[in-house]
DNA sequence: GATTTATAATTGCAAATGCATATTATTCTG
DNA sequence: CAGAATAATATGCATTTGCAATTATAAATC
């Protein structure tokens, strides 16, 4: 099999561009844009609740993962180390969260999800529920799944610590 | 067949919660961390070319659909429109982007890429480029495409302009 | 065709963000 | 175990961001 007719598919040049390979097919553009609508689709809620996208993450993560380090939460939150301790203070002051001291390493403060953490991030979960609902519509059970193996796929792929 | 044993896959409540899906099958939240690795993997190339990530989404849409108004831009590169016009400005003092009127329509901005525009663009695509790559690192050719399309579907389902 | 309503883009301003640094605690090394 | 290197968190500060209001133009309505 001598194939020289259909190089299409064979790395044909050293590197495409983003103009050859499309917007629409190139997988980090459509997650942004997908993240930019979800993200907003959210917002006015979240302002109703005092929230911002950090406090909101936060919280989103403590109901899954208590008691986190805030160099850990904000791994798992995708908020800048930071930005996150910021985000922390108010939402303490809300009493939204508790800082409490570790009792191994005194250099870490784990933080605590509080029920009115709870219950705020509650109510806002019908929305984020919503939303979700509406990208997988009409998007069979069995693709969808699929399509989560791929992420987790890709995840592990790029992130940088074990979790 | 009388199942009363296994209610967990038969919707047993109205509204699952997150800590009952799990982050790491919350397909949103997995998109979350996975561009913001990906962003995190860009910005000091961008950094050391004068690029933000507004500046560099603008740019990106722009070398694959040129000539846009401001507001259809803006909808592309997934940015806030008044965030957007100071990201053009900066562009604009350093020759990456012209504004020009549209000849039909004066209200209207439309943004053309130049030279310097795609130039620049160029030696930041290697870095996009290499973080994609990681991304679908010994992940099938069949199953990026699926995955690729699911995403397509997504966006449709939940895009809110046309394009 | 004058008036109201809608759309595109910019800008003022307060708040949020991120980088670099400071502070405190821990671990490693010789 | 003293001193250096590393780690976790907080904070100062300049920049960026996003909302709301402004300006300018176009479309719709009467």
């Amino acid at each position: 099999m001598n194939d020289t007719r259909k190089p299409e598919t064979e790395k044909p040049e050293p590197l495409p561009r983003l103009g050859e390979i499309g917007l629409s097919n190139y997988a980090p553009y459509l997650m942004n844009r997908i993240m930019g609508r979800y993200n907003a689709d959210l917002r006015q809620e979240m302002t109703e609740l005092g929230l911002t996208t950090p406090k909101m993450r936060a919280l989103a993560v403590l109901s899954v993962i208590d008691a986190l380090p805030i160099s850990e939460l904000a791994v798992y939150a995708v908020v800048e180390q930071s930005t996150l301790s910021r985000a922390l203070d108010q939402l303490a002051s809300d009493n939204m969260v508790r800082r409490d001291a570790d009792p191994n390493d005194s250099r870490v403060t784990r933080i605590g999800i509080t029920d009115a953490g709870r219950a705020t991030l509650d109510r806002l979960w019908p929305t984020m529920a919503r939303s979700y609902a509406q990208m997988f519509k009409g998007i069979p059970e069995e693709e969808r799944q699929a399509f989560v193996t791929t992420l987790q796929k890709v995840l592990k792929n790029i992130r940088k610590h074990d979790f």
